[in-house]
DNA sequence: GCATGATGC
DNA sequence: AGCATCATGC
């Protein structure tokens, strides 16, 4: 039992998705009770919370006390306080959660400055280029501005609109690239000032004086029961090539002689739609280590040697179905016409037949019952599913399908976090787990505890479900820093 | 405050 | 195409 209970979580766990959990929200919808705002006690900010009068800053505090408890005595009589997931996974990770964000993330100040005086270099000389490539002084960052300059100044070919004007996205300076160097510069431009901006001055700014980072871990935000991570977000940091992937190597170890380890669950989500579908060709290709994708290209392009190509399309559908697959997207994502891309999703139902099955049984469950749920019983309503407009309507059901696979994930990552703290803990080990990725954990080990948490952890994050017809796999690096630990 | 476009799983 | 956050422009 965990010795404290949390509103918001409970809010969140019976209906994620809900906007407007605060507790001034709730207390006007349950109790139609009308809060002081902060603005009200503060004269709209003009006064600093404790230049507030003690009679009024009194009253203002007591009322967060006294709605905080109404909400829960709400919870425990509607069965609230008794949600298995609530108790289970969400109350408990709580405290792994803060023990996370207070211990933070070891991150060497000089090598990220080295890799910014690189961006700085690479968007100084691209930003000449462009500009005399344009032949007028323009700002590049300026969506309004690019399109101006490329499709009205030079007369490139016009592709795609948004609601505001030309689309500049990277797809369609990506399709000019080829006959016009100034749309690969731009697009260069963007990505080092992505890097640039986010990754090394974002993430210097929020260096404490023991270059530790302390990102902000939200467990009540996301409708599929996935934490989000803010202030920095740590969950979207590069781990491509190239001076990009550079970024992780300056998230090191805080010991001496200490190293980085990530252990992250192998094709997790493919995985875990071969179970909850029981379908025996994907399980067959688990249990048999093969190359998932590969199989797949194997019944999208039969009788052919498979190349790479062939491989990267049939990742995409592995990936499409995961994500609520439907023609239109798939032919997008992959640049070939809808056709193809139906002929490809038929040809992958063909050979995984009970997919297509469990796909269609969870669309029907949700229509008549209104919500899906994970394997742990995490659920997400979905009032839409039964929209009579189409395009809503298909939305829905590609929300119907993806939730249950990655909110099982997310339910399986969480349980796998509570227990390697209790581990870590119980064996009075000085390494910490630093990062949770979605479906990888990343810890800060020194050397003496190397071998027993590359052991431990695998042992515990493979073994999270009972009763599966095949294993997770967990695959366990380690390094000098993130980005060797891969 | 919304739109766009970048990053991650 | 499912789920996110951040920087920037307007």
């Amino acid at each position: 039992m965990a010795k404290y209970y949390d509103t918001l979580l409970g809010e969140y766990i019976k209906n994620p998705g809900v906007r407007g959990l605060s507790l001034d929200k709730l207390a006007l919808k349950n109790d139609n009770y009308e809060m002081i705002s902060y603005d009200q006690v503060t004269n709209k900010k003009k006064l600093n919370f404790k230049e507030v009068e003690l009679d009024s800053a009194a009253i203002y505090s007591a009322e967060d006390v006294y709605i905080t408890n109404q909400i829960f005595l709400q919870h425990k009589e509607e069965g609230t306080t008794d949600i298995k997931i609530l108790n289970d996974i969400e109350l408990p990770l709580l405290e792994v959660l803060m023990n996370m964000e207070l211990t933070g993330v070891h991150i060497n100040r000089d090598t990220l400055k080295g890799i910014g005086l690189l961006l700085e270099n690479e968007i100084d000389s691209l930003e000449k280029t462009i500009i005399h490539e344009a032949g007028e002084e323009f700002n590049i960052k300026s969506p309004k501005q690019v399109g101006e300059v490329l499709f009205e100044k030079l007369g490139l070919p016009k592709g795609k609109k948004t609601k505001t004007g030309y689309s500049v996205s990277a797809d369609v300076l990506g399709e000019l690239s080829h006959e016009f160097p100034i749309a690969q510069n731009i697009v260069d431009y963007r990505h080092y000032s992505k890097l640039q901006s986010t990754y090394v001055e974002g993430l210097l700014d929020l260096l404490d004086d023991n270059e530790l980072v302390h990102t902000s871990y939200n467990s009540a935000v996301t409708t599929t029961g996935r934490l989000s991570s803010t202030k920095p977000n740590l969950q979207n940091i590069p781990s491509s090539h190239g001076i990009a992937g550079e970024i992780r190597s300056a998230f090191v170890s805080r010991f001496e002689n200490g190293i980085i380890m990530a252990a992250d669950y192998s094709q997790v989500e493919v995985r875990l739609l071969a179970i909850m579908s029981g379908d025996e060709n994907l399980l067959g290709a688990f249990k048999n280590e093969i190359d998932i994708h590969h199989k797949t290209a194997e019944f999208i392009f039969p009788g052919s040697t498979i190349t790479n190509n062939e491989r990267k399309i049939a990742k995409a559908v592995n990936f499409g179905v995961i994500y609520g697959i439907s023609g239109f997207g798939l032919s997008k994502m992959l640049g070939i016409n809808m056709k193809d891309a139906k002929i490809y999703i038929d040809k992958f139902y063909e050979n995984y037949p009970k997919v297509r099955e469990y796909l269609d049984n969870t669309i029907k469950n949700c229509e008549e019952k209104g919500y899906v749920e994970t394997m742990f019983g995490r659920r997400r309503y979905l009032p839409s599913i039964n929209d009579r407009n189409s395009i809503i309507k298909s939305a829905a059901n590609r929300e119907a399908i993806n939730m249950p696979i990655q909110g099982t994930n997310a339910d399986i990552i969480k349980i796998a976090m509570i227990k390697i703290a209790e581990f870590l803990k119980r064996n009075s080990l000085k390494s910490k787990m630093i990062m949770q990725v979605h479906d990888e954990l990343v810890f800060d080990v020194i050397p003496e505890e190397k071998e027993i948490l590359k052991t431990e952890i695998k042992i515990i994050m493979e073994n999270i479900v009972q009763d599966i017809p095949i294993p997770l796999k967990v695959d366990i690096e380690s390094g000098l820093s993130w980005k060797e630990a891969k």
